[in-house]
DNA sequence: CTTGAAAATAGACACCA
DNA sequence: TGGTGTCTATTTTCAAG
């Protein structure tokens, strides 16, 4: 765990929600010289905090218009076969492993209710799966310290 | 959606894993000039393809260790109610409202059991929920056009 | 879309508070 | 740790082919 002042809680909440702010203009948000502001990311990259930068991109808009979350119950001998598969099938696009009976999360983004039902036969093949669909999906928040709440 | 040929699909591709390569680095990537590379992401940004560049940060780097999702079965008259809630709850970062009884997937980053039991009560005042702690996050996977699959 | 040049900007460093 | 000033590297934008 990283020590954090509340400077750098106001850039990891900047960074959040747009990863393409330069030092200078983090800098002007936060009060800081653009140096000081680089080497606080420098520190926050170094010590983990900040694991990477990502594109976002709208599934809907690449014409994967389902999106829809699976519950997979498993045996723990199969775990390592589930992770396979499920790396296998590029519409799954996150994974969680969750407490419980040996169960998995996942995201599945589809272009069609047939692709849809090729994931969820292929997933099913290894335990019971419970398929929601996402009505909607709001806008994530960003992940913030403790102090802050 | 989108017209996309397979330069746009690797550009995405790029762009989901690392946010902040330049144009230069991605066009030697996929061969092709930097400015035909910036002219094809600002057609992806105003597209709406990209909807935005963000920083990942790692939870538990903050002291937030505990990684839970709970499903919420509410009623259709509580689905304002709830979103409203969950905005004031910062360690709720992430919703999904989904098909089903009335239900929403919630993604929790708490900082302590105590933490996470608040949230989980105040939650639950809306209807039965269900909490499962999510042992591992595998890393997401790039989301891919269809022609890609 | 490519090349080439120009203008703008960002990041890195040294030095001082 | 942070601020200022500077220098360099890099980026983006634009023109022309």
């Amino acid at each position: 765990m990283h020590s954090m002042d509340s400077t750098d809680a106001a850039l990891l909440a900047l960074l959040q929600s747009d990863g393409r702010l330069s030092a200078a203009e983090l800098g002007r948000r936060v009060n800081l010289s653009q140096p000081a502001v680089s080497a606080r990311i420098h520190r926050l990259e170094q010590a983990g905090v900040i694991t990477g930068y990502r594109a976002s991109v709208d599934p809907a808009k690449l014409g994967l218009n389902i999106h829809a979350v699976i519950r997979l119950r498993t045996t723990h001998a199969q775990i390592p076969t589930a992770l396979a598969m499920f790396d296998k099938l590029a519409e799954i696009t996150n994974t969680y492993r969750l407490t419980g009976e040996d169960c998995f999360l996942l995201d599945v983004h589809a272009g069609s209710a047939e692709r849809l039902e090729r994931i969820v036969d292929t997933v099913a093949r290894l335990g019971p799966v419970t398929t929601s669909l996402v009505l909607r999906a709001y806008p994530p928040k960003a992940v913030t310290s403790p102090q802050q709440q």
